[in-house]
DNA sequence: ATTGCTTTGAAACTATGCTTACATTTGTAG
DNA sequence: CTACAAATGTAAGCATAGTTTCAAAGCAAT
């Protein structure tokens, strides 16, 4: 592998003349970001002329400061970019083109990305919404969505009451909304090729009073414009279609975060359900 | 504090246009060390043209690129004298201990985990066993797994032809396996607390001669015995319930490696299928 | 001190980056 | 369908960055 411009440094930093070892320390001391604004600025910060800054670069093996400047940049993307995440072999005994390794390197970035990008203030009014039994909860999602706002009404189910789960992709959802009062609360799963049928849901629920929440990609669903809060999951995949991975995890911490805000009563609920299992011996005994 | 470049652009997302959004999203896929090269370059990486990128940064309250560009760099200084950066928060804006921290680190080691134990051969094997239309697919999984079943099925059925949808849940199950085949496949999804109908739904399936395909946790579903192919992942969580979102992730690299298999056929049945959306105007014609 | 070599910076020049003005396209309301 | 507004890109021009040339200063050897 290539040297670092810091190691190049170290190991003609004899054969440098006075200016340049000046102008090297500069560098080396807040490296690499020091190199990283104009040639100019650097020269001025080491206290040498713009020249002795170029002929340095050269000695140091680049053609000029440009190319200097986008080797720093390389070096600083490779320590920022997590050293576990980015081209590792997630399934060692796989080539690293396996669509296991591929794939789950898609994912992991899109985890990152999802979270780095989230307003945790936005989740926090979020779960405070779902843990709010006052208020009715209704779930849905669209076609490719449907799976996830079902799991989240599964689990929403064991922790509270006053849980439905709408099928937008059904033309009977009106039917759902009968009952929607002021400030109860409408959580969608809503990502590309957004659904006209769950777009009117939602004005239809907006113009009710309910609180539209909506959870969506990063191009942002039209739905986005009546929501109340909204957070915003990164989808891209190497396939046909996207991934919902993040979409996933972020509905579980959701669930997680509802789960502790009212554990009291949560409690009370999963006992009164194990109780009911063990009726109907749904489960083995013994695993 | 004053906010970061990415914050700024968080907030103002929705106010951006289409252009800007596309520039927004590469500006912080690789936040924030894209935005370092000159403004020629990104607008190049984002494909967009130079002027979008000045107008960009002046809704952001820079005066113009250089200043942003200053911003930036402040901001990785920053970052990179800051210690604390070292531990990972992934949610930067909330505190180390917040559930969304504490939730994605359990699940980003879950993914780690079930990668690092799955045997690509296993995993190979299993893609042959779908992509094959010689042999129905029938897809079921447990109270949980059901969304996750279901979310398989959905694509599953865009793929290829001849895939059905168990529910283990309902008691008409049996009615499900009346036509099922010998070399016919049958996808199990099983995690704990396993279900004692799923199980007896494996035995049928085997007994009729029917190849099984398991995807469980990492204490192995029963069904295991009677598994032709079996996917074992991790699915712990700082929470009352387990995360199935390495479950989620092989389910969709499954997809994205059947597909690829599959290419040549599968580009027909989702021409079909969009031209039965055109004509039942399910989508928004423009987003 | 003088010579000649090396180092260094000032200044001119060239190339690239940034901005502005304007034309084209795209979307929308009447 | 037309007209208008918004968004976006093209191209020109202006500004800054980077390089090269050259002359002056420093320094060692005679």
């Amino acid at each position: 592998m290539k040297d670092t411009a810091q190691e190049t440094i170290n190991k003609i930093y004899d054969s440098l003349t006075r200016a340049e070892r000046q102008l090297a320390g500069v560098i080396l001391e807040n490296y690499p970001m020091s190199g990283m604004g104009s040639i100019t600025r650097l020269a001025d910060k080491a206290s040498v002329s713009t020249p002795t800054v170029a002929r340095m670069v050269q000695k140091l093996g680049y053609s000029g400061f440009p190319e200097f400047q986008e080797a720093l940049r390389q070096e600083v993307e490779a320590r920022f970019s997590n050293p576990i995440a980015k081209h590792e072999s997630w399934a060692q005994s796989a080539p690293e083109a396996h669509i296991l390794n591929r794939f789950t390197d898609a994912v992991m970035s899109n985890i990152r990305q999802t979270l780095a990008n989230i307003d945790p203030s936005q989740f926090d009014a979020l779960a405070g919404l779902l843990a709010d039994e006052n208020r009715a909860l209704y779930i849905t999602g669209g076609r490719i969505t449907h799976a996830l706002s079902e799991y989240l009404h599964l689990h929403m189910q064991v922790i509270r009451a006053r849980v439905r789960h709408i099928r937008s992709t059904s033309n009977a959802w009106p039917h759902d909304l009968l009952d929607i009062c002021e400030g109860d609360v409408v959580l969608i799963y809503d990502i590309r090729r957004y659904e006209n049928s769950t777009l009117r849901l939602a004005e239809i629920a907006k113009r009710r009073g309910a609180k539209i929440a909506l959870i969506t990609d990063q191009w942002q669903s039209p739905i986005s414009q009546y929501a109340d809060v909204s957070l915003k999951c990164r989808i891209e995949a190497p396939s046909a279609w996207d991934s919902t991975v993040s979409m996933m995890l972020l509905s579980e911490t959701l669930i997680a975060a509802v789960q502790e805000a009212r554990w009291d009563q949560t409690e009370d609920r999963m006992r009164a359900l194990e109780d009911m299992f063990d009726q109907t011996k749904i489960f083995r005994k013994f695993v």
